[in-house]
DNA sequence: GCAAGCCCAGATAGT
DNA sequence: CTGGGCTTGC
């Protein structure tokens, strides 16, 4: 078990005693380490596998580790392998009730948490312009993470309006109990408070787990680390493993703190390091171990292999999206060719779910088989949600939010009037609305009107039939039965007859989740189906099985590894991401992000970069991403060129990029790819010259062929003939200074549509960013452009 | 009670 | 361009 460790690997994995954190770089073998580690517990010390306990960052891990853990042990089963969350629904499930909730509560997701906090806010009267569900629940979900219960958000509130946040957090927490429910971060927080008001609890299950173990450690939040803490008070035998370089969570409350104040928060604590990487090639290890290496905050290694040096990293120069789409899918299809790499052995990474859709369609376009991670996600669809919103209900009756989703769904003439009356009255008695319709009719009959009443009363009767068979038959029997009573499937066809195909498919794809569920478990019961729904990650649905292509954002590929990697979208504002420009944390936190989607690779990294990118409909510069410029020259070959941006195309005068002289650009050292100007790319030393001589043919069409399609669609809506069209693309361009009237200077940043309907967003000083139809706005243009990027 | 149509905001990442 | 929320008219 313990052979072919190296003595680093081998002392993490035996040193079992007192805390420990380990650094382990990525690749270096962290999952082995743990998963030898614990077979070394049961084998060698005897433990118990019900006396360990380790979390993971997925259930897909979990899977993993357990199954690692099994072939080195078998029977090793019995150790508690599972997520924070999942871990805390198993200990709640015992435990709720001490809590003042019953075993089988609801767990809400995003939507249904979503839902909450909306009622909560309309009954708040709040200002919708002030208070944006979103912004709620995310400030809901930071307080949580941070350990603050609404009475301390309420004393801690330094504004009025983080009182009125406070306030909402108060409810919101009120009517989820109502609801006998639960949002994600209560299946954790709700268990940390349970351990808290409970010493004995508490002391029951930090003796049972002697030896507790925690993989990506840099990614737990303050919450958790009490978590951590009090199930190892007992033995103090806590085993975390991460690296501060992937840490790409904060924005999740996750802080890498926790890591680098181990051994505060762990007294005694030993910390041991893994720096060799068993994963990547050389080229691909330099290319991040100099990426990270120009972040401030960490606490520094520099990870090394022997494996030899590999193929240099490719960078595609590509037009938009389309020609991203088209790159990847013919490096696919040429490395598919040479029969070296399966089509599984490739990944699509992005920063942004959006990008997949191009993605997508290239790839299916070419007939190449792919698989989505995330995204419009399977349980998130309308006719899923709600098929799962009446067996949540037939598992929880007090559950409101998903009574009011499925009580008309399919119409049954109960509207919002009736409902509200409904409401109201069972507010009125204490009762939920069920408890209502069932105890006391008669009163549901005097709120709601006879007519009303009597659809409402059935569809009561309903959910009580269903709830009673629940008693004694499978989830996949209940899930028959619901469609069967709803006859959903007919409305399916009747509502949207375009969509109802599509739809009953994905409502057959659930069918079979449930009797695959059935299947595997021992008993098949309902609400331990609704568990594992609800806590399924995306990751955790992806297929080992099928050659296909696998596309996936960035922060899912944490944990895993592919021969191949793209990395697309390598633009500012996309990665790093816009949203993280202005603050050094955030910024590093793409740095680390980007270094986690390089670290992932095997053996080749292709990354792209679109000169243009489509946003809400108009065309977008787009700039290469800073990180390109930190990759070293000489891992990196070019593929395709560079071309401008040339956003209006007719004009003639030099495009954006296209430089008379090579003019730096700030950030941006000339040996860089990044800064090198449009022209026939060059391969370079180390790498395969014949390929870099590659020009970056077969786009579809290039920028200009078809934004002037496009202007020429409108134009002849418009009247307008092609020389007038010309006149006004010629006007405007994206990094021109111009003066308004009223606004003062600034900077276009952005051009869309053309002819008259030529919007520009504009970047002025005082007056900030705009976005103005150009015929209307009088602009004045001003000497010199202006230096991207802004 | 319900469907059609209009308007506006919006999309960083996810257990 | 898309989806959700609101208004309007039957």
């Amino acid at each position: 078990m313990l052979e072919g460790l190296n003595p680093q690997q081998h002392r993490a994995v035996v040193d079992t005693e007192g805390p420990m954190l380990l650094i382990a770089g990525a690749g270096s073998g962290k999952t082995r380490v743990l998963t030898t580690r614990i077979a070394h517990l049961i084998v060698d010390k005897g433990v118990h596998p019900g006396n360990i306990l380790a979390f993971t960052f997925t259930n897909k891990a979990a899977r993993e580790m357990r199954e690692r853990v099994e072939r080195l042990v078998p029977g090793a089963s019995d150790a508690w392998i599972g997520t924070f969350h999942a871990t805390g629904v198993r200990i709640l499930r015992r435990e709720a009730e001490r809590l003042g909730y019953p075993r089988q509560f609801s767990i809400y997701d995003a939507e249904d948490s979503r839902a909450v906090v909306k009622s909560v806010l309309k009954a708040l009267n709040a200002d919708p312009k002030q208070f944006s569900p979103r912004e709620v629940l995310s400030a809901i979900s930071r307080y949580k993470n941070a350990s603050v219960d609404p009475s301390e958000a309420r004393e801690q509130a330094l504004s009025w309006r983080e009182e009125r946040i406070a306030d909402f957090y108060q409810d919101y927490q009120r009517s989820l109990r109502d609801n006998q429910a639960m949002d994600f971060d209560d299946l954790i927080v709700k268990t940390v408070e349970l351990l808290e008001s409970f010493p004995e609890v508490q002391e029951r299950y930090a003796r049972r787990f002697q030896y507790v173990l925690v993989d990506e450690f840099q990614d737990t939040n303050p919450l958790q680390l009490i978590l951590i803490k009090a199930l190892s008070a007992h033995w103090r035998n806590v085993f975390a493993v991460g690296d501060d370089d992937q840490a790409i969570y904060s924005w999740r409350g996750a802080t890498v703190e926790n890591m680098l104040n181990f051994e505060d928060y762990f007294p005694g604590a030993r910390v041991l390091r893994l720096e060799r990487n068993y994963r990547s090639t050389g080229f691909i290890l330099q290319a991040a171990n100099e990426v990270i290496g120009h972040n401030r905050r960490r606490r520094g290694k520099k990870l090394w292999t022997e494996a030899e040096q590999g193929e240099p990293l490719e960078l595609l120069w590509v037009d938009d999206e389309e020609g991203e789409a088209l790159a990847v899918r013919e490096r696919i299809e040429e490395l598919v060719a040479d029969g070296e790499f399966r089509r599984r052995d490739c990944v699509v990474l992005y920063r942004t779910n959006a990008q997949s859709r191009a993605l997508e369609d290239g790839l299916r376009r070419g007939g190449l088989p792919y698989q989505i991670i995330g995204g419009t996600r399977f349980y998130e669809r309308r006719e899923v949600r709600d098929l799962l919103a009446y067996l949540k209900l037939v598992v929880n009756p007090a559950d409101q939010v998903s009574l009011e989703r499925v009580i008309n769904v399919p119409r049954r003439g109960i509207g919002k009037t009736s409902l509200q009356r409904l409401l109201d009255a069972a507010a009125a008695a204490g009762l939920s609305t069920l408890e209502m319709c069932w105890q006391r009719p008669t009163e549901v009959e005097r709120a709601c009107g006879r007519a009303a009443a009597r659809r409402i009363l059935l569809f009561a009767g309903m959910i009580a039939e269903l709830a009673a068979l629940s008693e004694k038959e499978n989830a996949a029997r209940v899930l028959e039965k619901v469609m069967e009573t709803s006859a959903y499937l007919d409305w399916l066809y009747k509502d949207d007859p375009s969509s109802a195909q599509e739809r009953e498919e994905n409502v057959h794809e659930l069918l079979n989740a449930a009797e695959a569920f059935v299947a595997e478990s021992d008993e098949g019961r309902l609400f331990d189906f609704l568990e594992s729904v609800a806590l399924l990650a995306d990751v955790d649905r992806m297929e080992a099985d099928g050659d296909m292509v696998t596309l996936m954002t960035m922060h899912n590929a944490k944990g895993l590894e592919f021969p191949v990697v793209f990395v697309a979208g390598c633009e500012e504002n996309l990665l790093p991401h816009a949203n993280s420009l202005h603050e050094d944390d955030k910024l590093e936190e793409e740095r680390r992000l980007f270094y986690v989607a390089l670290t992932r690779a095997q053996r080749r990294v292709f990354l792209s970069c679109a000169s243009m990118r489509r946003r809400f409909g108009g065309a977008e510069l787009a700039l290469p991403s800073r990180f390109l410029a930190e990759l070293p020259a000489d891992v990196v070959v070019e593929r395709g060129e560079r071309r401008p941006a040339v956003v209006q195309p007719a004009w003639g005068g030099r495009g954006l990029w296209e430089e008379e002289s090579p003019r730096r650009r700030p950030g941006r050292p000339a040996s860089s790819p990044g800064a090198r100007s449009a022209g026939p790319a060059r391969g370079k030393r180390s790498g395969s010259p014949a390929r870099g001589e590659e020009s970056g043919a077969g786009h579809l069409y290039g920028v200009e062929t078809f934004l002037r399609s496009k202007a020429r669609k409108k134009a002849e809506g418009h009247g307008f003939d092609e020389h007038e069209l010309n006149q006004e693309e010629a006007r405007f361009h994206v990094g021109q200074r111009v003066r308004h009237a009223t606004l003062g200077e600034g900077v276009i940043e952005a051009v869309e549509g053309f002819g008259e309907l030529t919007r520009l967003t504009i970047r002025f000083g005082e007056a900030g960013r705009k976005r103005i139809l150009a015929r209307y706005a009088r602009l004045e243009a001003v000497e010199g452009d202006s230096d991207l990027p802004f």
